[in-house]
DNA sequence: TTCGTAACGTAACGTTGTTAACTAAACAAC
DNA sequence: GTTGTTTAGTTAACAACGTTACGTTACGAA
């Protein structure tokens, strides 16, 4: 009978209230201001309930990481896409940094904050390399057809390399504007003017001269 | 008499075993591993005995912040710092990364931790622009030299500007570095191959074509 | 000798993540 | 319809945390 699916139904929604609640707390206090007890007050449920659903806190983050990821890798299914590499990476680039500074706490939260080694389940496989839900994939795809096309100098053939370093450029640019901006210690100019540059330079001094 | 300043030196030896103890831990352990507790342990005090020393955990370990950072901007007036004005910023910047790499808990704090508004007290004001003792300033100083020694392309005038794309350039390998390194999800290379292949990538984006 | 100061200890508070033990409701089997 | 089993959720509690109130003890000044 349906239920069985009935009860698994109604125990997902559960878990999604959690997750929802959970995710406000997160972006709004960060991840060592969230407490289980304040989690489940917002749902109006005793703090122990949560541990029905997740193993404990840092699962819980794990699985919000996770849902956040995705929503960034679909941006990159954009039909303004450019056909070129290097234009392509450019894109990319522009788009993550878009991304970075219209959702800050989102960037903070997958980012910028440190957590133990998450053990990869099988959920994770399907996604893992896959560049239609995994950012990362996808750059390295991309860089992976500008090698191919021999936009790069010669030396430049690890897409695995390079996609690290095009992504530590842009996520310096971002993270740096997030942590950093109300400093005012440095006169900082606009963070997409320093985008721009940054990609432009970066782009610059991957391909080959007179190219 | 000499009694007081007995007193003094001997409340500072007690503040600098804190302090030596507070760092082991910190590097090791990160900011939440460290306790109160722990400290006191380590140099056989009571835990709240510290509180007469510092006025909370966090300002213990701002305190060791201060000085760790203040060691980095030494290293900046190094006899090994190169004269040509390219090579100074690649300097600057491997040993930016190699710091960053030592003390990853200190570089977190600093640089991947959003602040309030830091009120510039009159220390930091004799700090402020100082290259002997502001990283940043340095960096801008350098940076000026080189756009004077027409290093660069035409339109690359901005030393403001070019140091903080430089600055995010690295950082972004640094924090990267720290916030995921452990991540299985990517195949990370050496962290300090990063880096070079960065420094390399962005200085020849800067440099005029045939330099 | 008395008094004040200041470094340090003891005990405790409130909060944290988490667990053990229980409750209550729904379902399956007879 | 009475069982037994499963399970989402609760209550109470634990150990560990940062921190504070308050007591103690040593010592220089008067």
């Amino acid at each position: 009978m349906g239920t069985k699916e009935r009860r698994v139904r109604e125990k997902l929604e559960t878990r999604d209230k959690i997750l929802d609640a959970a995710r406000d707390l997160f972006l709004s206090e960060g991840y060592e201001g969230v407490t289980m007890r304040k989690v489940a007050e917002k749902i109006e449920y005793s703090p122990t309930a949560i541990y029905v659903h997740f193993e404990d806190k840092e699962d819980l983050f794990h699985q919000l990481c996770q849902e956040d990821f995705a929503r960034l890798a679909q941006v990159f299914q954009s039909s303004a896409m450019p056909l070129d590499p290097l234009e392509r990476l450019r894109f990319i680039g522009r788009t993550y940094v878009e991304f970075g500074i219209q959702y800050p706490n989102h960037y903070k939260l997958m980012f910028m904050t440190p957590h133990p080694p998450a053990e990869l389940d099988e959920r994770d496989h399907e996604i893992l390399g896959n560049p239609e839900v995994d950012a990362y994939a996808f750059l390295k795809l991309t860089m992976q057809r500008a090698i191919d096309a021999e936009c790069f100098r010669e030396e430049l053939k690890d897409a695995e390399l390079l996609s690290q370093t095009v992504w530590a450029a842009v996520h310096g640019v971002i993270s740096l504007n997030i942590a950093k901006n109300t400093d005012p210690w440095v006169d900082w100019r606009p963070v997409m003017q320093r985008a721009e540059l940054m990609l432009d330079v970066v782009l610059r001094g991957l391909v080959k001269e007179g190219k």
